[in-house]
DNA sequence: ATGACGGTGTGGCACCGA
């Protein structure tokens, strides 16, 4: 089984390049983050022509807003998190019923949070918080859990170009980074890390400055595994084609095979 | 210190992203 997390920073503008990553990489289910759309424009049609006839959507209408969109079946779907009050789209679960049994997925578009000290890092916190306590409760009836997504934090240095000049600012925090290790608290892992990678491995370059050509990019879109999934997993790539199409978005995606 | 690029929605720009 294959699943793939990309933001795709407005589904409208990179419908094609969807669509066209999916034939050249027909994974089982692919999440979506920042459609930047409402439900009533999620282009349904041409993700089932596409094979995709298992769209789980929680869209918005110009910010946040994901989507799973799925080849097998897809059950009890959520959105946001249980016990958090939120305005912004940015969580989407369902389970799938796959050959190798079911598994609980969940989508996240984490909170940016801006600017430490600000008010939007401080509901950056408390997204977090409330995450990392739902996820504690699905674990217990869904052991198969698997959490992809745009986290917007760096794990370690060995995810940012920069991680003296960056210290200590906007997906660099150390209060960031504690956060992101209590889900690994839970039982997740990083499948990433699980494998050998190429150094400077990044899942998003600014539009600005030519960083994609000078390779200054963060890892801020992850993949984490729960427990029982963890010796299943196969590999973990980060596809960085997409990056040099034509209107990119400035992420790219990331894929896991779970055997 | 600032802005750089790109998307959205509005309206001749502001706001947001990371």
């Amino acid at each position: 089984m294959k699943i793939a997390t990309w933001n795709v920073n407005s589904l409208s503008v990179r419908l094609p390049q969807v669509l066209d990553w999916l034939a050249a990489n027909p994974v089982d289910a692919l999440c979506l983050q920042e459609l930047k759309l409402p439900d009533e424009k999620f282009p349904l049609q041409a993700l089932q022509d596409a094979g995709y006839n298992h769209c789980a959507v929680f869209g918005q209408k110009t910010y946040n807003g994901v989507a799973i969109l799925s080849r097998v079946p897809l059950r009890d779907v959520t959105k946001n998190i249980n016990g958090f009050a939120d305005e912004q789209s940015r969580v989407i679960a369902a389970t799938l019923d796959t050959a190798e049994g079911a598994f609980r997925l969940v989508n996240g578009y984490f909170v940016n949070g801006q600017e430490p000290g600000s008010e939007k890092f401080a509901y950056k916190m408390q997204w977090l918080t409330g995450l990392r306590h739902w996820l504690k409760q699905e674990l217990v009836s869904t052991p198969n859990l698997v959490l992809v997504g745009d986290f917007n934090i760096t794990f370690d240095d060995r995810d940012t170009h920069d991680p003296e000049g960056l210290r200590e600012t906007i997906h660099h925090m150390t209060a960031e980074r504690e956060h992101f290790q209590g889900l690994l608290d839970l039982g997740l892992t990083d499948a990433f890390r699980l494998f050998d990678q190429p150094d400077k491995s990044y899942s998003w370059w600014d539009y600005r400055e030519f960083a994609f050509r000078r390779n200054r990019g963060l890892r801020i879109d992850h993949i984490l595994v729960s427990e029982p999934l963890k010796s299943r997993v196969r590999s973990c790539v980060i596809d960085k084609l997409p990056r040099k199409n034509e209107r990119p978005s400035d992420h790219v995606p990331v894929v896991v095979e779970i055997g």
